[in-house]
DNA sequence: AAGCCGGGGCG
DNA sequence: CGCCCAGGCTT
């Protein structure tokens, strides 16, 4: 059908061939890394990724797009990710917004947790760090909504240090190029690998390479994550609290606040059912409820409408504007 | 280790 | 419809 995928999955097999061959004869010797790296970074030289977000290393751009790309696909951070950084420039802007125009800039990218963390990491660079994140991945994966792997891609895409991570792309390029027909792998094997394999010369353009590389393989062969130990298939969407929470959210950042009679009402939803979900929000710092409505966790925003009129509607919030 | 958390694009 | 996405957090 697409004449370019049909070469690029010729080229594919024809690379793991070779390397696998040579893996099978010698094993794991500097040969065999060596024709690993030509694989990956040829390919990178050849059709690497125009990621906005690899044109800076500014600490903070980095964060932002590493917490949007979680469970994300490319596509959708690439519009989203400009956007935000209009909106939310440097870290001390986006410390000190309403989570209103957070949530309301996050909406369509998923997981809306991940935009309270992001946020409360942004208070906490500001307020602990002098507004300078962390280098150091022990310390950033403290942070709120940032674990290994996330740690890791900050520390080498922001400041270029060799560290060892595991994220879908690469386990994709491991398990494809080292373990070949096997099942169950898990990343503890891997990781040695992912080491050893580190092009320290410069990790930040290794792992850019590797994750283009698995990026492309995943529309090339079937997915070599499923031979994963952890591999899982997430659960559906349709009918779900996830659904009702998103439409929750939704709803509550068009209209400013809800009854929660009415909410019952729209939604069709088991009022049991809904207060429970309303309690996570409320838990998880989304929203507050006052006796018979709820509304977005903060300062109530002027509905969008009346902001136009009356041209600054957050200057209007900000402590000092009066 | 397993479950939960969003929403959309694509086959 | 099913699959998957530059994962993290809680239990």
């Amino acid at each position: 059908m697409n004449p370019n995928h049909d070469t690029e999955s010729q080229a594919v097999l024809s690379d793991a061939e070779r390397f696998r061959a040579l893996l099978a004869e010698q094993g794991l010797k500097p040969d065999t890394f060596a024709l690993f790296w030509k694989i990956i970074l040829s390919h990178y030289e050849r059709e690497g990724r125009d990621l906005a977000w690899r044109f800076t290393t500014e600490p903070y751009h980095i964060l932002v797009s590493e917490i949007m790309l979680q469970q994300t696909q490319v596509e959708r951070v690439r519009r989203k990710y400009p956007e935000f950084l209009v909106v939310f420039p440097t870290c001390a802007d986006l410390a000190k917004a309403p989570l209103q125009r957070v949530l309301a800039v996050w909406q369509g990218l998923g997981y809306n947790r991940r935009a309270i963390a992001l946020q409360a990491c942004a208070k906490i660079v500001v307020n602990e760090y002098s507004g300078n994140l962390p280098s150091d991945v022990d310390i950033l994966a403290t942070l709120p909504g940032i674990g290994w792997a996330t740690a890791c891609s900050i520390a080498a895409f922001a400041f270029n240090l060799p560290v060892v991570f595991i994220e879908t792309n690469i386990r994709r390029v491991f398990i494809f190029f080292f373990f070949d027909g096997k099942d169950g792998v898990s990343d503890r094997e891997i990781i040695p690998l992912v080491e050893r394999a580190l092009y320290r010369k410069n990790p930040r353009v290794w792992y850019w390479a590797l994750m283009d590389y698995g990026s492309m393989l995943k529309r090339t062969v079937a997915n070599p994550n499923r031979q994963s130990a952890h591999y899982e298939k997430q659960s559906k969407f349709k009918g779900s609290d996830r659904e009702i929470r998103g439409m929750i959210l939704k709803e509550l950042l068009d209209a400013g606040d809800l009854y929660k009679e009415e909410l019952i009402q729209k939604s069709g939803t088991d009022p049991v059912r809904l207060k429970r979900i309303l309690s996570a929000l409320i838990d998880e710092g989304f929203i507050v409820s006052e006796s018979d409505t709820i509304h977005i966790t903060g300062e109530k925003e002027p509905c969008p409408d009346h902001a136009t009129k009356n041209g600054h509607p957050q200057n209007s919030l900000e402590p000092g504007a009066d």
